[in-house]
DNA sequence: TTGAAAACAGTAATTATTACTATTTTTATT
DNA sequence: AATAAAAATAGTAATAATTACTGTTTTCAA
């Protein structure tokens, strides 16, 4: 595996992802790294939260509307997507991990890990949308 | 919304999907349709698969692997992802639907359903990779 | 100071999926 | 059975997110 080297490009991209609570996506990313980066390029945008995500810095979330999100927040916790707004936030709730024993007691092979995330109308889109 | 019409196409394609327990993509059913029906389209196939998603008859599954899956079997249960070879089988498990009422214990949105899929490696993958 | 490895910007390519259009099929009504 | 409007089709073009490629620049250990 190469030897990782330092990249101010990468570093801003953490920076920014770690000051956002709300699960941008690459492109969105792209946009406000550019405020003080004009020159970086969507590739390297994708390049470097892919690899931040490969070593676990950050982790990439998959909920299902065809684009990545991707949060610094790599503490285990589970997510909310509204399927009105297509907001992503954070559930604060208790440990859901005892679901890996159910779905292991009767599998042969070996489960590591599982992906949950939760859907509905976010309190927002609950008061201003009536019915 | 517009009256269904009958279309074969359509009727050998959740024929075909009732077949299989694997969960194919969009291109799996085509190039096997494609061996009873020559000249069906992949976007006559891409088409039905969203219009018996969206009529509750299949359902569409996003397991991460950036490609959609299908299931015909549209009861309640859950899904096994091999991050080896890519298989996406069912699980038999007890029911974990109570773990909307967890998350939805602080929340202020309303929680209208949960994804929820396991990942890990499959008992094929486990036998034949060493180490 | 230097040079190999890593990263970059910019662009092209890929992949899954959706949209468009002219033609064919379905089906309710005559 | 004939008809005609609506739905569906085949075939193709377009879109959108992401990855790959390439020549140049940056990093950093020796």
């Amino acid at each position: 595996m190469a030897t990782l080297k330092y990249s101010r490009q990468r570093e801003r991209i953490k920076d920014f992802l770690m000051t956002r609570k709300d699960h941008p996506t690459a492109d969105i990313v792209y946009t406000n790294v550019r405020k003080q980066d004009p020159n970086i390029s969507l590739g390297t945008v994708y390049r470097n939260l892919t690899l931040l995500a490969d070593i676990g810095e950050i982790n990439r979330l998959r909920v299902g509307d065809g684009v990545d999100h991707f949060d610094a927040d790599t503490s285990p916790h589970y997510h909310f997507v509204c399927t009105e707004c297509g907001s992503v936030t954070d559930l604060e709730m208790d440990s859901i991990e005892s679901i890996i024993e159910v779905a292991g007691a009767n599998f042969e092979g070996h489960i590591q890990g599982h992906v949950t995330h939760f859907y509905g109308t976010c309190s927002h889109c609950t008061s201003i949308s009536p019915h």
